[in-house]
DNA sequence: AATTGGAATGAAAACGTTTGTAATAATAGC
DNA sequence: GCTATTATTACAAACGTTTTCATTCCAATT
């Protein structure tokens, strides 16, 4: 009988007009006779037509779809990123594809492919820890793709940005340190190679010296990731009377950190401060509670969202944006600042 | 010059033959002649040649796309079922777009009405707190798109499905409890309506009556969320001298509550033992580190998508199947029992 | 020389829409 | 009653593919 769903051809055939009548009834387009819409309308609501998505998208060669390309989705950050964009992007009628490319180089090249065949109008993407070639970033631009990069950005190639000042915030980081009285303070970060990583650490050791605080290179430390288990481990190599503060790059490697540190004795904040970074909800719940820096996770998503869809819909071509969002220190018992 | 992307009749005219040609040579079809093959073949590389995915969809009317539906994108043990799922589609050609409801029934009802137009060739959906009325679902029933329902499914509909048995494990939650010597069994749940939070309490009643304890209803409190502070404020209500032990059926609940407790001057485990449910990670950073229920998240994901591209792809109809997937308790710190 | 057959390619229809243009029907003006 | 105008509708092309069927060309067979 009737196979598939329910066709402009089909409704056409039942009602013996011709498909573009239809299409336009359906528009409510006043070309046609008020009755006749009224008529196709009614029969298009009775079988529940809805029209074909696909055919729509190619006819347009709009797929009203976004792309987004995230390290991981498992991240309170990056999920809170999603709800924004989602939030801004579902309003305008854009559905989402998230691919995560769980810090792979590999990864993160395969999915950039495989959203380049018309499938999306446009890319968001925080680039991965392992990446150092753009090829496959360059590619989406030389297509013509609208592409925004957040968080992680590619220095390399021209386009909208949506990010957070590192290096601001790794000052004001330390500031707090000052005034809670550090004299000896410590840096745990992810990755070296990662220019988030390097700013926040350079706005961190810049501010301490401008209160004339030196950090020793034996009090900055790297790691592979951002977890707890990594924070754990790396804190073992400090020398525990050789500091009296420390700055981690994320909530999970400060509270490991804190972990080993109470193990060894030491006691937070009256012996070390600590101080992480994006404000997870485990910082708050953690005893004790910990004092880091908010990352606006869902402004970012959100306003990467409307850059983005404001360069697919944009009809004159705008300069590209670096938009730079507010961060703020949340300041929490690790620190002795017991605000909550 | 050229304007959108190289097509199909790009490299067709190019080379001053037919576009059914070309097509064929891209498809390495041996009724093309090896030398005209090769030569489409190559100019389709040095042009950069990708094949346009709308018009296939269109043809083939598969869109190779799956849809997910989810209560929350924030959410640890969603991140995993959806790394599962990807895991899996990605391996077997298919892209993921994921709808979260914010555990609203309006938005459930909203993004299962916009993946009902062709654009997934399937779906897998977690049913939202919220929800009674499940005619939305019924709907993608009704016009044949495969449908997996996981965690928390809709009884009414007939699908496949991919669960854990709630109510065995309440009931090894309750094992282990009279195990550590509880006498006086709490519960702290979700909404009452929910049926995995049903099954759960069900279990955890059945298993301590079998042991000759029975819960009393003042014992047993639920709340809205899942989250902290609803754990945080419900346990205010329970009377300190009635209950020895907590199960919540969230580890955010568990914690909220010892919170609570701990301000009340209460140990744990001395004086209560806490179990949470889910394991998340936060449940083996805190201290003390919580006894829960692993949910094995990953797994669900990778066997929904299992499930539904089989059903989608599958010629012949299989019977609807019920995946039940095991769940082990992780025993910790908050009921004495320091296995790490 | 006429037929057959195979190899290689082309033409056309189809997927479900939208939209410009052409055609028909109805009305008005003279 | 005939043309000019308008209202309504139908036809056809297009988006980028795939695929069925038809065509061409040339060599081999009779």
């Amino acid at each position: 009988m009737k196979k598939g769903p329910v066709t402009i051809k089909d409704l056409a055939a039942e009602l013996n007009i011709s498909p573009s009548t239809v299409s336009r009834a359906l528009a409510n387009n006043p070309l046609v006779k008020l009755s006749t819409r009224r008529e196709v309308q009614r029969l298009a609501k009775e079988q529940n037509y809805q029209p074909n998505f696909t055919a729509l998208s190619l006819k347009s060669s709009k797929t009203k779809t976004l792309g987004i390309i995230i390290p991981d989705i498992v991240h309170e950050f990056f999920g809170l990123v999603i709800r924004g964009i989602e939030d801004f992007a579902y309003n305008k009628g854009y559905n989402v594809i998230i691919c995560s490319t769980h810090e792979m180089y590999q990864r993160e090249v395969m999915v950039t492919k495989a959203l380049l065949n018309g499938r999306v109008d446009g890319i968001m993407a925080c680039i991965s820890k392992e990446s150092q070639n753009y090829d496959h970033f360059k590619e989406i631009v030389s297509r013509n793709i609208p592409l925004v990069f957040f968080d992680c950005i590619c220095e390399e190639i021209d386009s909208h940005r949506v990010i957070i000042d590192d290096f601001h915030a790794g000052g004001e980081v330390a500031k707090h340190l000052i005034k809670t009285g550090s004299k000896k303070p410590a840096f745990l970060g992810g990755p070296k190679n990662l220019s988030i990583i390097k700013d926040r650490l350079a706005g961190f050791k810049s501010t301490f010296e401008s209160a004339g605080i030196v950090i020793p290179d034996s009090n900055v430390i790297h790691c592979d990731s951002g977890n707890f288990e990594d924070g754990r481990e790396a804190a073992r190599n400090f020398k525990l009377d050789e500091l009296d503060s420390l700055f981690a790059t994320t909530d999970m490697l400060a509270i490991g950190a804190i972990k080993t540190f109470k193990e060894s004795g030491v006691r937070i904040p009256d012996d070390v401060s600590v101080i992480g970074f994006s404000n997870w909800s485990v910082s708050e719940i953690y005893e004790p509670a910990l004092t880091t820096v908010n990352q606006p996770g869902y402004e970012m998503g959100f306003k990467s969202a409307e850059l983005l869809i404001q360069q697919i819909e944009g009809d004159e071509v705008k300069p590209f944006e670096t938009h730079i969002l507010p961060t703020s220190l949340e300041a929490r018992e690790s620190t002795g600042s017991s605000d909550s």
